[in-house]
DNA sequence: GTAAAAAATGAACATTGTTCACAAAAAATT
DNA sequence: AATTTTTTGTGAACAATGTTCATTTTTTAC
């Protein structure tokens, strides 16, 4: 019922060394140490978490990782793509995070309002453990004119469409256009009241409140959906 | 029903030089020229709009009101002073916008839904209309550490309590704490899906759209309070 | 062991926000 | 009217930052 009932909080930091790729293709070009590289963006990851993304400066950063302030753009190309390939691993987490959750709720033979529940919640917990990266993220994304490579892109998409996964398994979402928008709908509604939360540092209101606006909505709409199935069926 | 017949387009450019006071006291200490002080806050507009929050740089803005670097800093104290003037306008400029919509609406005798229709439809329509604009405000706020001056504040949460004014006369919302957890869940959630729709420029999707899961969840959210109090006053 | 390729370096550059000693202008005072 | 005082305007100078690149160091290949 609680939020944090269904969170694995795994530290942004300690992530996705896995394939020890985040952009797949060039990034820092050639065969760089791969360690040295990782000490870099824990490095970057730890300062982002400290004082935001504004805290993200290059000397400091190379002082930390013990190189050059050089050695970064061969590694990196500029800050914007180390930044990216943070926010990267941050969305490869909340992914990881939101899959597992659906997965668990299903397994655990939930309704389709209840695994969207746990959706939400799992959302919410990550943000709220990891304001600062989350808020970065975000800000990020925002000041960018230019398209993000596809890799990034990718990476968001497949964190909408596991909403649109558990959305398709309510009753009345019948046509995809519908069920799309149903989804985003959701999904956008559950992130605005959590960003609005997090925007001010969880101060103006207690996370308890949070939690009864997104069950508010949430609700809601499984609620009218329900309804919209019913209709179907009776009629 | 489309969100375009409700607002009055503005142009936040030319806004609220009425009481010629934005931060009531300070700000520029003492009596600056008034009309110096507006064509540097005019020019500090425009670069916004045309580059984005990062395109004011202080530079260019004092070459564009025609004077010196150090004269911005006597009028503002510093740019991010000068953002949160720019800021506070476009709140005004949207309060208004949102309290004239609402009091149609009412006049109208539009019903508690309706009303909080023409409110989104409103909002909606202005953040289309002056995307980098709204963007910097928010953007803005997000890469603030420390508290904004209380006159900013003061402008924020005037935008939340015309919401809570809709939503008040709501059926069922009886006591104060569920109605304010109503109406920040419903603002927020329309605040989410028009950030994410601006966000990527309103790329990714036709703002009809957006328009749409505004209205899933509006309605659904009408339909669940409208429930509520039906269940209140049939049993 | 030497030459070529790769990687690392940090001084140097460009762009920013901001300060401040000074100059110009305006207001007040005599 | 002249002079002092206060206010306002100026732009050179400073510090912090992202980024580049000629050079050095290290690694690799032969």
């Amino acid at each position: 019922m609680a939020p944090n009932e269904i969170t694995t909080p795994t530290l942004v930091a300690d992530l996705t060394p896995q394939n020890g790729g985040q952009s797949p293709k060039s990034a820092g070009r050639k065969g760089f140490d791969p360690q040295v590289r990782e000490h870099v963006i824990k490095a970057a990851t730890r300062a982002i978490e400290a004082k935001g993304l504004d805290g993200l400066k290059a000397r400091p950063i190379a002082a930390r990782a013990g190189i050059s302030v050089g050695s970064i753009y061969n590694l990196f190309g500029d800050l914007d793509e180390l930044t990216r390939i943070i926010n990267g691993r941050t969305y490869d987490a909340l992914y990881e995070i939101e899959r597992t959750a659906l997965e668990r709720a299903r397994e655990a033979g939930k309704s389709p309002r209840e695994q969207m529940m746990d959706l939400a919640a799992a959302y919410l917990d990550f943000v709220e453990t990891h304001q600062a990266i989350w808020l970065a993220a975000l800000t990020f994304n925002r000041n960018q004119t230019e398209l993000p490579p596809q890799w990034y892109l990718d990476k968001e998409q497949a964190l909408f469409r596991i909403i649109e996964d558990a959305i398709a398994t309510f009753p009345g979402a019948a046509e995809i256009e519908a069920r799309q928008n149903n989804a985003r709908a959701l999904w956008a509604s559950i992130h605005g009241i959590v960003t609005v939360a997090v925007a001010d540092g969880f101060l103006m209101q207690p996370i308890a409140n949070v939690w009864t606006q997104i069950q508010i909505i949430v609700n809601a709409v499984a609620e009218s959906l329900e309804g919209k199935a019913d209709e179907k069926h009776s009629i």
